[in-house]
DNA sequence: AGCGGCAGATCAGTATACGGAATATAGCGA
DNA sequence: TCGCTATATTCCGTATACTGATCTGCCGCT
């Protein structure tokens, strides 16, 4: 997943993108191109543009004041969900169909992490664990315009998952659907997989609904009139 | 469809745009950014950053010498229908249902346009119609996640599209397959939406295989030991 | 005549610099 | 003490300059 490359811009982009992915930059945080330039020792432009590239794929949002990680909306969750809901039940099928046995090894090693991490509370290598077992079963997926639309769409919810989480019972829940998933996987049949995974998507929207609604009534109370710029940038 | 914007690089990125979207651009032409920073009267950097984004995008590809417009390979063409038929049948359907009569007239408006087009041997006409039919239904399209992503995916056949419809009987059926949907949508029909965009993408996807193939092997042809460079960037 | 190497040209990548817009802050008056 | 205005700051957008890699074409060698 880490490709260094050897241009400046893919290095900061493909650094920022693992950030985003493992939840370690907060909506807060304010990116400005100058520090991530003078962290990583280069100029303004190669972070400037890997910053850029991030707010036209929409992991970011431009404002006045340095680029911050973009909050998904109840309305962008749903909406994002249907469109998943449209491709992985049926990609994560063909995988199953042409899955090798090396990429099965994989997919149990990430199952095992994910149940580890789970019972010992490890909540970012619950998330690692839960990136290396989507990643698995998309490596299957032999078309790679589907492979990296679905991957896209998963990342959009990394900063969502966190929250998700946190909560021990819709842990506990989410990971019992990717049991059963996995399973599914182990069993090579892809029509299993298709309604489990159908079943999981639903699930998992209810949750980040939940989850995003608790943080959106959370902040609101905190900070009643707080305002926020989103500026220009018309996606 | 035009987002004048107010910064530069959306600006020089729109104008790129359409003029893919016109198939405007030979995929033998080399997009260098300071030819275009000179033509606009603006600098390198926004030329190159609309390039850049581009590319990201997948739309064109880096090369050692200028950028050049991104040439569909046959698995590509699979790939891409292959995420289109998941996507434009559903999201055609919800169109359908949610569709106003303004959006209704401008469907009506598209249509007569692609057939009037079609009558008279206007090919680019046709091409900017049928974006225009497309466009019209997409707006109906509530989920504005899903609309981007099907725009995205439609847009990467134009230039294979002009080629399409060069060919008569293929147009001829293409713009049937067309009417037949259109019919659908005034009967306020999701499921009959539904069904004849499925038969609509299968037949298109064979017509851009065919037309493909018959353009590589007149390539492979007139220049036998050509070779291209393609260069690091690894998408 | 064919082949190999050398020099110039081309163009992407990176660095530095400047201007402007929006925001934050300090100073002033009520 | 509070509100308003002027100044300072921050940071994006754009411009210009430099560097290095790669390609092309020329020239000499065999």
């Amino acid at each position: 997943m880490v490709k260094p490359s050897d241009n400046l811009v893919d290095t900061v982009y493909s650094d920022l993108r693992s950030k985003l992915q493992r939840s370690a930059i907060s909506p807060s945080v304010r990116l400005v191109d100058t520090e991530i330039a003078a962290t990583n020792g280069i100029s303004r432009m190669p972070a400037r543009e890997a910053l850029l590239r991030l707010v036209a794929e929409g992991y970011l949002i431009g404002t006045t004041r340095g680029f911050a990680v973009r909050e998904l909306s109840l309305e962008d969750i749903s909406g994002l969900f249907e469109v998943r809901r449209q491709l992985e039940p049926r990609a994560a099928a063909s995988a199953a169909r042409d899955m090798t046995s090396d990429i099965e090894e994989e997919l149990t090693a990430a199952m095992n992490r994910v149940e580890q991490m789970l019972n010992s509370n490890d909540i970012s290598g619950l998330l690692a664990a839960n990136v290396e077992f989507r990643n698995a079963w998309l490596k299957a997926v032999s078309n790679p315009h589907m492979a990296a639309t679905i991957s896209r769409f998963m990342d959009y919810f990394q900063s969502v998952r966190l929250g998700t989480f946190t909560d021990p019972g819709t842990a506990e829940r989410y990971i019992d659907g990717l049991s059963r998933i996995y399973s599914a996987f182990l069993a090579r049949d892809p029509l299993m997989v298709q309604d489990r995974m159908t079943l999981f998507m639903f699930a998992a929207e209810e949750a980040y609904l939940s989850v995003r609604r608790r943080q959106l009534q959370e902040a609101a109370e905190t900070r009643p009139g707080r305002r926020r710029n989103t500026r220009r940038r018309t996606a």
